[in-house]
This record gives structure tokens, C-alpha cells and sequence, in this order.
DNA sequence: TTGAAAGCGCTACCAG
DNA sequence: CTGGTAGCGCTTTCAA
């Protein structure tokens, strides 16, 4: 007896004349179907008003379509990041594409636990990690259980999984290189986090590359700035407090960028005829500064979508490939060279 | 016999020699157990790696633990505006509480179907909007199946939902009347897109309170920015094409807010000696731009927290009730009154 | 090509 | 307080 809740599959055959597992073969577009009691179906399928419900078609075998999407920032800081909206606007493409929506999760310290028993109770089909700490083992417990997954930066340590990435390094010798070559002389770096490797990379690329060169940089030329506006802020300060003299500085992000301007504008610096600024991301942010800003970056989009082919591909159980993309800069106001 | 399969309650209950029954009110934290056989337990839980099997959980009665998140703009729109952040932030804090994670969907023209298809069928258990469109049905469809919901914004039409909004009418008219103390004499406004409630009310609070003054505002010195940073820098120069000797404008929002810098920053105006800007959302951005914005806004972490609450409440069944957030202005460069 | 029926793993009811 | 057991709504053999 069919109370007034919500119709099912039974609901549907009573209606239709026709057996559940057919019912069932016309809502999954299975092939062997009568043509004819596909059309009567769908009509019954319209009067009822039914609709699938997905946790009988999880549990039953079928997947959650859902990709869990982890983060390590928290929404604050999040979309104050222009970048990540590319990203996701990229992975977006990609997952839309198959009917796939995402769950975003915040993996701080304060959430671990949750994070992670959402993750490995079968919510998800698979997850797509969009930055990874090598501080807790929600990576690795998730592949445990062979969960697939796709990674948005660097390898990690030993564990082969399917990652894009950025070439970082060659993203921090290119802004070495551009600073000098528009007649920068003493340089300075408003780096991220410690653990990030992100910031490790960019900032060996940039020291590697003056080390090449012979130029003699030193160790308190680099401050770090945690990758928000306030902390670029402070190392601006400390860092021009070290050396009042710098008249260059490559900064890890857009993001940081702001707030190094503001901090250069309130010391009375100015951009670029004082010192000149060589930031990262190439995300929007970098349009709406002033001056606008010269910044490295990838294809956000791009990579993105590659991130949520990946993850595809490694829920349709395909060999995982992994994928670099090389930096560009776009020149623009914060480099204007000297006259 | 157990396979090498996910390890169920079978397993749990066959290696600590309970029944199934007992091993699930140990999982669920049900009052009325021995607490010695809930140790036992427990340790036969850790020792066979037994997970909740969350779909199981769902169709036997239990609830998702998932809320859907719906937003009108895609993620790069979204990721511009840090005042989406600070609600976000607000939502988390209150679902997290509570262990309830977040699915975000884009019900954009082309996913309408999709996202309405995820919503019916039975992914969440709950649904907040952060905006609406009058455009389509999605919010009163998920009504219709007895689906709890939360809405930000103002009230819709006359569906009784729980909501959370901020007086926009009283912020337009806060900007009118702060543009005027500052010593503007000629006003504009950079409004949103068209069929978004928002930028109808803060104009019309705006307008009105210039009506009830006695001051004549023409139609033409609004014009619409679409809430994104190009639109509105079009929109500037469309405004400023009018009247050139416009000294005071009113941006409904901080994102907007910079491409009007940046627009008349290209015209040759400054802000604020020639022109003042009153900006609202008063988000993390008004303070990244060069001038400071003096902005208008709500307490978005907080509206956010509450946002959360309401949809908790309604899916506890609990009856609906709403909230107005009253605005206030927080004066920064951008109206540094002339000397 | 269609139908019958056995689960998927859990919750919740009813006995004891 | 604990155990037995009947579903939840779907997919998926296996027969017909």
C-alpha cells in the first residue's frame, strides 16, 4: 500500500503494468528495453512524480555521484583567493560535464576527524585534493581504502597518485630573471608558509637561479607572509626594516600582493619607481590592484579541468597520469622599468 | 562468510559477539547500553576497521549529513567576492557544529536540471539558498517535496520561508545621506543586474531618501554593473559619459567597487579629491583597494551563522522564522571629506 | 526482452 | 538492556 510519501520504483511498476527490474532499466537508459514500454513507462514515471532515490541506488551498488573537493584554507581566506575561483571553475567543467556535483570540505586541524569520516563513509566517489598537508594523513587514509583521488600540487613524498601541477621552481627563476632584467638591483621575497610546498619551491627557484648568476642573496631577504594580506603585510614591514634598500621583491601570491602594496603605500614606497613587484597567480586579482600587477602564472582554468579529469579517470579505474604545467609571466604596471 | 570487502555490522557483531542491534546503538551513541559492552565493542570496531556505511544509513531512515549550497554565480564570480567568504565562513561555523557537511551548486541556466535533480533525490537533507532568481522554480520545487530550506536574501513572493536578509533599503539610503554630509553635491549609483532583489532595493533606498529631501535625481545616473568588476567599470564610463561632473557614487558592492577605481583611475578622477565612493558588503576587498573603501554592509559572518542555524531548526522541524540584519557604514578614504 | 527475487548495510520496532 | 527481524528502495543475477 502506497502511503502518501515520497513514490518509488514499485509505485511505478503498479502504475505502469510493468515489473520493477524494467522500470529500473528504463530510469538507467539500459539498452534492451522495448521501445514502446520505454515511452509507457516514462508516462507513469510522470504521473507518479517519482524520482530516483539515491541512496537505495548507492547502497545498492550504484555510486553517490559526488566528488569530495578538500581544502586546507578556510572559506575566509578561500574566497579571498581569486585563483582558487579559476580552478574550480575549471574543475567544474569537467565534473558538470558527467552529472558529478561536489562536496567542499575544510581540512583543518579542527575538522580533521569529520573531514575524514565524511570521506570514508562513502559519501563521496572519489576526492580531489586541492592542496595537501603533509601534516595529517587524510591522503593516505583515503587511498587506504581505495578511494580515488586527484591531486592539485607537487607529488607527494612517495605516494603515486594522479596530480597536477605547476612547475614552481621555474616559476620563481623566471621572476629572478624578469626583476633583474628591468633594473632591479637588490632583491627581496614575501614567501608563504613553511609547510606549503608551493612557497619551498618557488622561492628555491628564485635563490637557485641568482645563485647561478653569482648574485649574492641573502637568507633575512626572504620574510614570510603565510599567504594572506595581512601576514605579506608584516613581512613587507620586516623585510624593509632589514632592507631599507630593496628596490625589487617577488611575491608567492595575488593575494599577498595586496598587501604588500598596501604596506609599501603607507611606508611611503612607491610602486614600481621605489621597488617593483613580481607576484604570482595571474588570477583576477591582479587586474583590480593599483598598479596592476606583473604576475606569473598557469593556466588556473586549464588545470583545473585537467584535476577533475583525472579524478574521473581514476573512478573509471584508468592508469593514473599526472600532468606539469610551465609558468608565464604577463607583464604589467608593478615592473615598469625605470627611465 | 566476509570477503575483503568494506567490513560491515555483520563483521563487528560476528568478532565481538553482540548482535547487530546492540552494535548499532554503540555506533549511534544511544543512551541505554552497558558500558562495558560498549567497550568491547569498540574495540571490535577498531579491530575490523568498520566504517558507517553512509548510503545504508540514509535509505534505512537516517539523514544525509549533507546540506545543498546554492549559489546563481559560477565559482569564478564567486571567488571575486570576499563577502561570499565571510557567510560561508558564518554557515560552516554552525554546520560544522553539528557535523553536517556542504554541497555547493551552481544553478546556473545550464545545471538548472541537474542541481534540481540532485536536490530531489534525496542527496540532502536540507537546502540554503544564498540567492534566488525569480527565474526559476528550483527554491519551490525543493518546497514542494518537503525539503527544509534557509534563504538569504529578502523575502520571495509569498512563499513562507525561513530567511536572513539586511535592510537594503536602509543601506541605499545611509549612502545617500553620508555621500551628502561628505559634501558630494552630484550623485550617481553603479547598480547590480536587473532582476537581482538586492540592487532593487538599495537603489530605491538610495532614490528615495534623495526624494524625500527634495533632490532631484535623473534616472540616467544609474547605471547597471551587473555585480561583477567589468561590468561595472563599463558602467562607470557609460555614468561619467552623462554627467562628467558627477562627484559622489554609490557601488552596491566592494568587487564593483574596484573596477570603478580602477575605471577612473583611467579617466583621470581621483578618489577621493574629485569623486567619493560609498561601497556596501564592507568585505575583506574594501580594504585591498587603493583608496580604502568606506562601505556599507551587514555583519555577513554573522548573517552566514544564523543562515546555518535556520536551516538546522527547520530541519528539526522546528517552525520558521526570520531575521533582518540592520546595516551600517564604516567610513574609510574613499569619502575623505575635501578640505 | 521481461520478471522474480535475493541482497546491499543499516535502523527501528517488538520481544524477552 | 539486549537480540531478532522486518523493511528502506534500488540493482542485479537468474530464469523464463
Amino acid at each position: 500500500m502506497s502511503t502518501s510519501s515520497r513514490p518509488t520504483l514499485e509505485d511505478v511498476a503498479r502504475v505502469s503494468g510493468y515489473s520493477r527490474a524494467t522500470i529500473s532499466r528504463v530510469i538507467r537508459n539500459v539498452d534492451n528495453v522495448n521501445p514502446r514500454i520505454v515511452l509507457e513507462v516514462n508516462k507513469a514515471i510522470e504521473k507518479t512524480g517519482y524520482r530516483i532515490n539515491f541512496a537505495a541506488r548507492a547502497l545498492a551498488g550504484g555510486s553517490t555521484q559526488t566528488i569530495g573537493v578538500v581544502f586546507r584554507e578556510n572559506f575566509g581566506d578561500l574566497f579571498q583567493n581569486s585563483y582558487w575561483g579559476q580552478v574550480l571553475e575549471g574543475v567544474y567543467a569537467s565534473l558538470s560535464k558527467v552529472n558529478y556535483q561536489q562536496v567542499f570540505l575544510i581540512n583543518d586541524s579542527e575538522h580533521f576527524r569529520q573531514v575524514e569520516q565524511y570521506l570514508l563513509n562513502g559519501h563521496v566517489d572519489g576526492v580531489l585534493f586541492l592542496s595537501v598537508s603533509e601534516e595529517d594523513d587524510l591522503l593516505t587514509d583515503v587511498i587506504a581504502r581505495d578511494i580515488p583521488v586527484s591531486v592539485f600540487g607537487p607529488a607527494i613524498r612517495n605516494v603515486p597518485v594522479p596530480y597536477v601541477n605547476g612547475d614552481e621552481q621555474m616559476g620563481g627563476s623566471i621572476a629572478a630573471e624578469f626583476l633583474l632584467k628591468q633594473g632591479a638591483e637588490r632583491l627581496g621575497v614575501i614567501s608563504g608558509g613553511k609547510g606549503i610546498n608551493a612557497s619551498k619551491y618557488r622561492t628555491l627557484g628564485f635563490t637557485s637561479y641568482l645563485e647561478s648568476i653569482n648574485y649574492h642573496f641573502e637568507k633575512s631577504a626572504t620574510q614570510a607572509g603565510d599567504f594572506t594580506r595581512e601576514g605579506a603585510a608584516k613581512a613587507t614591514e620586516e623585510l624593509l626594516r632589514k632592507h631599507p634598500d630593496i628596490d625589487g621583491i617577488y611575491v608567492l601570491s595575488d593575494l599577498m600582493s595586496t598587501g604588500v602594496l598596501e604596506k609599501l603605500r603607507e611606508l611611503g614606497k612607491r610602486v614600481p619607481e621605489d621597488i617593483m613587484l613580481v607576484s604570482m597567480d595571474n588570477s583576477p586579482t591582479a587586474l583590480s590592484t593599483n598598479p596592476q600587477l606583473t604576475s606569473i602564472g598557469y593556466n588556473a582554468f586549464d588545470g583545473g579541468k585537467l584535476l577533475g579529469e583525472l579524478i574521473l579517470e581514476a573512478i573509471a579505474g584508468k592508469p593514473a597520469r599526472s600532468v606539469t604545467f610551465m609558468p608565464s609571466l604577463i607583464e604589467r604596471e608593478s615592473t615598469k622599468r625605470k627611465k
